[in-house]
RNA sequence: GGCCCCUUCAUCUAAUGGUUAGGAUUCAUGGUUUUCAUCCAUGCCAUAGGAGUUCGAAUCUCCUAGGGGUCACCA
């Protein structure tokens, strides 16, 4: 049985490099048929997690995320981490140490002063004497003195940290809260996981937690570290780089499964493959294919992901992403014209919008250079005389109809299409560019080509 | 600064001692299209640098450089 775990800490959103780990270890537990986990790391108490895990499961549930069993919160368990202290304690395990805040500053001040590491001394850790007056104590656990810390990390291989950069550190606070790399250990055993994959940043936990397995006599599980992901730059993720809440990928029109399939081949891959489908990822996953170095995210990609699975997503299934971008196409009955002539040229949920409103809305301005460029010599009288023949056909029930009058009318002026198209495309759209001008007309319908023309015509003369 | 990790086209990556170093995105060019986009085709572009080991190195070793992480009574 694998079992994996996603454990932020509330900071109030979900950001992609979380979510690339939470769908690592997601992908990894459903491939096995094991348990994916949810933990909210907050021992912290001076945060809401309430809020941090409800934006974290709106997240997870726009991607289709799910989690196995309870959401496991620290805050409530803070009894158990109480009795493994006492434990440890008893065992002489851990010990109660009483330098103050101040000494130990001052304690790292002189170090690095000396160009030294600052570390905790261990001047309490044999201590017997008679404490000093009023002072709470923390508890420390003791960490080896001599040697290494070993283990095998599933992505970057055998490490080996001296135990001399692991000092006695603080599992409880002197208000008797138990602190992060002790309470994750714990959590990580009593919930049973085998598999811990988190960011490259807890590498360095790593050895701690590992202190706190073998004091306990736990089996500690195999830990994946994942790189980092970076910025278009090569640097470190900000706040400044833009969307880092997932949630904002979807304001921006992004379909859930673009952004899972670009994450999933943001560190890790499966040859040559670039479109993966969320059955095909569980099946293919493997942690030993993820990466070693860090990568850098890069709009383009996700921006063609996200064409292509608009491009591929049904018409009915768009219909309805396309409610939360202020276009409701459920009454049309022209569904399909409308939606297969915008969603090749749709990168994103707004621009495919923007597309259907800009055919559906009646043209407020005309670009410049289009008027120029397009409405020279006859224009105007081949888009009116146009509308005409237009007028005097007896059936226009498809963009091949408007097709065919289009056809008749170059032919019977011995003209080029363009001719006919650009002063046309304009009238109607306003701009240069968009759909095919028969789809355009089938879907808005003779009287408002006929309303679009008299338009530019009153403009044209203005 | 100490310690640890990392380094293949601009970007994501493939190639686990033998390939003309492959694919994708971007970009450029051409085709298709009345236009734009799509689509198709073609092209440009990489093993960070230096020493070894080996018949043979992107791949193994060492050094250098660069990037990242971490050194809390935060998580």
């Amino acid at each position: 049985m694998v079992i994996t775990r996603f454990a932020p800490s509330p900071t109030g959103y979900l950001h992609i490099g979380g979510l690339r780990t939470a769908l690592f270890s997601w992908l990894w537990a459903r491939k096995n048929g094991g348990k994916f986990l949810l933990r909210i790391e907050d021992t912290d108490l001076s945060r809401n997690s309430e809020d941090a895990l409800k934006a974290i499961l709106k997240a997870f549930d726009w991607v289709g995320l799910n989690y196995d069993g309870d959401v496991v919160y620290q805050s409530q368990r803070f009894d158990v981490y109480k009795d493994y202290i006492a434990k440890l304690l008893q065992e002489g395990k851990a010990y109660k140490c009483y330098m103050t805040k101040e000494e130990l500053d001052a304690l790292r001040a002189k170090q690095e002063a000396k160009g030294e590491r600052p570390r905790y001394d261990g001047r309490y850790r044999d201590f017997c004497g008679e404490p000093p007056a009023g002072v709470e104590p923390v508890i420390r656990i003791k960490a080896p003195r001599e040697g290494f810390i070993e283990f095998n990390d599933g992505i970057k291989g055998d490490i080996k940290i001296a135990a001399s950069e692991v000092d006695d550190f603080i599992i409880a606070r002197s208000d008797g809260t138990p602190t992060y790399n002790f309470v994750v250990a714990i959590d990580d055993y009593e919930m049973g996981l085998t598999d811990v994959i988190r960011g490259d940043d807890h590498l360095y936990n790593t050895p701690k937690q590992l202190v706190v397995y073998n004091a306990l006599g736990f089996k500690p599980p195999k830990f994946y570290h994942v790189a980092m992901i970076n910025n278009e730059k090569g640097k470190k993720l900000s706040k400044r780089d833009g969307a880092l809440d997932v949630m904002e990928y979807k304001k921006a029109g992004y379909l859930p499964e673009a952004l899972i399939n670009f994450l999933v081949r943001l560190g890790w891959s499966n040859g040559d493959q670039e479109i993966f489908s969320i059955e095909e990822m569980i099946e293919l996953f493997d942690p030993k294919n993820i990466n070693k170095s860090a990568s850098s995210y890069n709009l383009d990609k996700l921006l063609w992901l996200n064409a292509h699975y608009i491009k591929n997503s049904s018409n009915e299934k768009l219909v309805e992403l396309l409610k939360d971008f202020g276009v409701d196409l459920e009454n049309s009955d022209k569904i399909d014209a409308i939606l297969n002539a915008t969603k090749q040229r749709a990168k994103t949920l707004v621009e495919l919008a923007n597309e259907i409103n800009k055919i559906l809305n009646t043209p407020k301005e005309y670009d410049e250079k289009a008027i120029k460029k397009a409405f020279k010599g006859e224009a105007l009288t081949i888009i009116k005389d146009f509308v005409e023949l237009l007028k005097s056909s007896d059936s226009l029930n498809s963009k091949e109809d408007y097709h065919e009058v289009m056809q008749k009318l170059v032919e019977q002026k011995e003209i080029g299409f363009g001719k006919l198209g650009q002063p046309l495309r304009v009238a109607l759209l306003g701009s240069m560019s968009g759909p095919g001008l028969d789809e355009v007309m089938y879907i808005i319908g003779l009287d408002e080509v006929e309303k679009r023309v008299k338009n530019i015509e009153n403009f044209l003369k203005g």
